[in-house]
DNA sequence: TTGCCGATCTTCT
DNA sequence: GAAGATCGGCAAA
């Protein structure tokens, strides 16, 4: 059974720490993906300068404006996918961004995805070599999203339903019979401009699949030498 | 192991 | 026109 919606309804920085040790599953054609999640980023909506929500709605972000329990998809940087759950009421646009997973079921179909032709890559280049190890299937934002095979298609899809391709369970039997909330750090989010002073990163301590911190940069821009 | 760099496109200024 | 909730390859240390 997957997650109710009350669960969702509540503030984000409420249920990204208790979003830890629970299993996102996507089930396609080629077979079904789950990743316990053990790493989260809180973001409050409109009021969260950090928040895509903080402009107000656009095409992109309309999900986040609409119920909880469903999934924001975005593209971003030209080639990668992110996976927010959206929380609390309509219009709240408030979502926790998962970040980072342990794959627990699929990991063969997991690992074919995240070794194929990888962004950049022409046709025709020499395959990968190498073996991912398990706890980089879905370590980071866009790693979870490609071992998962979550794209734009899933914006907007239900996780709290059973008959959805994309659902959240509760914590994995067996895996971590019980969160203790001293397993949980938290800290500042990655990779955020504005509102960086906030501890909104939830992780589990010492956790071999949770993505290295990494404080904003401004990308510099390619010089043109004439 | 750390750090730079390019890829590539949507959104906002 | 510029920045961005990123990642993987490669060079240097």
């Amino acid at each position: 059974m997957p997650i109710s919606r009350d669960f969702f309804a509540r503030p984000a920085a409420e249920v990204a720490p208790e979003l830890l040790g629970c299993v996102l599953e996507h089930e396609t054609v080629a077979g079904l993906v789950a990743v316990e999640l053990t790493e989260v980023e809180a973001y409050a909506g409109q009021a969260d300068p950090a928040s895509h929500a903080y402009r107000g709605q656009t095409r992109r972000n309309a999900v986040m404006f609409g119920p909880p329990g469903h999934a924001y998809v975005y593209f971003t940087y030209g080639m990668h996918f992110c996976v927010n759950l959206v929380c609390q009421g309509e219009d709240s646009a408030s979502a926790v961004l998962l970040r980072a997973g342990a794959v627990v079921a699929g990991e063969d179909l997991a690992r074919a995805r995240r070794s194929g032709r990888k962004p950049g890559r022409k046709p025709g280049d020499a395959p990968d070599q190498v073996r991912l190890a398990s706890r980089n299937l879905a370590r980071g934002p866009a790693r979870l999203c490609r071992a998962l095979d979550i794209d734009r298609s899933l914006d907007g899809a239900d996780v709290c339903l059973a008959s959805s391709p994309l659902r959240v369970r509760g914590p994995a039997q067996g895996a971590r019979t019980t969160v203790r909330s001293e397993d949980i750090a938290c800290g500042p989010r990655v990779g955020v401009s504005r509102g960086a002073e906030v501890p909104w990163r939830f992780w589990f301590a010492g956790d071999p699949t949770v993505s290295a911190y990494r404080p904003h940069v401004p990308r510099q821009r390619k010089l043109v030498t004439p």
